[in-house]
DNA sequence: CGTATGCTTGAATCACGTCAACTGATGTGG
DNA sequence: CCACATCAGTTGACGTGATTCAAGCATACG
């Protein structure tokens, strides 16, 4: 629907595609849909034909096990991400989807995206590209529930969205909104609702950030950073590897596998 | 080098890909290497001009704290797997590469990729999906962070490299190589190596497995598996979803989004 | 040999979970 | 309008799972 395509705002980690692949890309929108809070998108295994581009609103991904009691948020997306875009090659997802708030979400059947790929490669690997930062913020979260503990933790993670959210163009002056509820925010970081609780109020008594009422306010960004073990390297920002033509390729030699170095074994842990 | 690819075996998450196309593949093939254990493969952000595929050993993914004196796995390599495909569309990486064993690579340059993507676009998007899954088990790897215990943890971490093992057809009844030390193990799975150490020996009094000497005997899989709320479909085994051309495409009608339920809130945490 | 590295075990500490009670905001039906 | 339920947030007391520090062994290696 063309119509539909001519209102698609380039934001967030579509940005990563040149105003022309974007076209490209918005051509194909098969339409717009609003969907409430607390709503299942896709349930885990079942099969897909279409993928979702989050115009704005936040969708968390679950998985949960099944003997105990918990479920995990292994994902959370915001506005410019394209939500089930690795269901397109894969035709099913290994999770639930689920909107976290009132969303609005760009369709894209599979079948206009198999044209696009056909038509323009070159925007098919960007679009691998954009699956691939996913990936990369998953070994982001993967790092902060494996190396950080519970403050450490959630400061990582707002200073995650604040990234994210900037990128999407949401927020301005530290403060941005965040949907959530605590026991969500629990999910993410691995910690009980309760303990959630008692970490952001050290965080607000630490004049570092503050989350109240579903918005987040950054004092001291710095220190948030700092405190969160916080590196943006994960996000891939910067220089736009969607364009792998030429120009910028064997410049530096790349690693050469034969001055390879010993691993420094680190301290402890 | 054609001779190179004439010996390359079609294992692990390589067969994901049909014969045909693991031919092409093998075909771009630009040499064998070998590499001894502890040692940098790519450093966190150098450019890279070529990927690797692992023929056989262990290769560890580290992200490290700056300030904290620890460094975390983020995912782990076994035979088969394309230990660098994602630095193909992404030119770099954000995280540390380094041999766990000894191993031998399968060097794959990134214009030899260049060019399979042109002449077959298809091998492209089953090249994409491997990536994809690669995705789907860091998301398995922050369920298993953040949502299990020790002790669940461990035997999950275990029950995986059973599974992605043995689609490498390595090991059999239940027994097959890791030679990780404990302190490896704990940096995995977030916990330290004096805690692995005893969550190691809780498993083997419960009889269900043990892990010496760099060897993983299973003696009671049924048990290790509920034990570690293993749920497999994160590996995305079974259909061959690098065949995205047609026939199991419309079948069935794929989620309806207009009957859309309301997410049913679980218990606790 | 001695030194380094990995495994094992114990005791003390601490971070986080669990249980429970209370608040305040929101909503619903009589 | 008020009784009542519900749900997110907050706080305290208590239990426990994991870390930390420490020491003792085993094995491999120069």
């Amino acid at each position: 629907m063309t119509e539909a395509a001519a209102v698609l705002p380039q934001i967030g980690l579509s940005r990563r595609l040149t105003p022309a692949q974007w076209q490209t890309l918005a051509a194909r929108c098969d339409g717009v849909q609003a969907v409430p809070a607390r709503t299942v998108l896709t349930r885990k295994g079942a099969p897909l034909d279409k993928s979702l581009l989050l115009l704005n609103g936040f969708v968390g991904r679950y998985i949960d096990a099944r003997r105990s009691r918990s479920s995990h948020m292994v994902a959370i997306e915001v506005a410019g991400d394209f939500v089930d875009l690795h269901g397109y090659p894969l035709k099913r997802l290994d999770h639930d989807v689920v909107t976290l708030s009132p969303v609005r979400l760009a369709l894209f059947g599979h079948d206009g995206l198999d044209r696009l790929m056909r038509d323009d490669p070159e925007t098919g690997r960007a679009l691998w590209a954009l699956t691939l930062v996913d990936a990369a913020i998953h070994r982001h979260w993967s790092f902060r529930l494996g190396a950080l503990r519970a403050l450490q933790r959630v400061a990582n993670f707002i200073a995650e969205l604040d990234l994210r959210l900037g990128t999407a163009g949401i927020g301005q002056d530290g403060v941005f909104p965040l949907p959530l509820t605590q026991r969500d925010i629990g999910q993410a970081c691995g910690l009980t609702a309760v303990h959630v609780n008692r970490v952001l109020s050290e965080l607000r008594q630490a004049e570092c950030c503050t989350l109240q009422s579903g918005t987040v306010r950054i004092h001291d960004r710095m220190r948030l950073l700092q405190l969160a073990e916080f590196d943006p390297a994960f996000f891939y920002a910067g220089q736009p590897e969607a364009d792998v033509s030429d120009a910028d390729r064997d410049q530096r030699p790349g690693p050469d596998l034969s001055n390879m170095t010993t691993f420094p074994p680190d301290s402890v842990d």
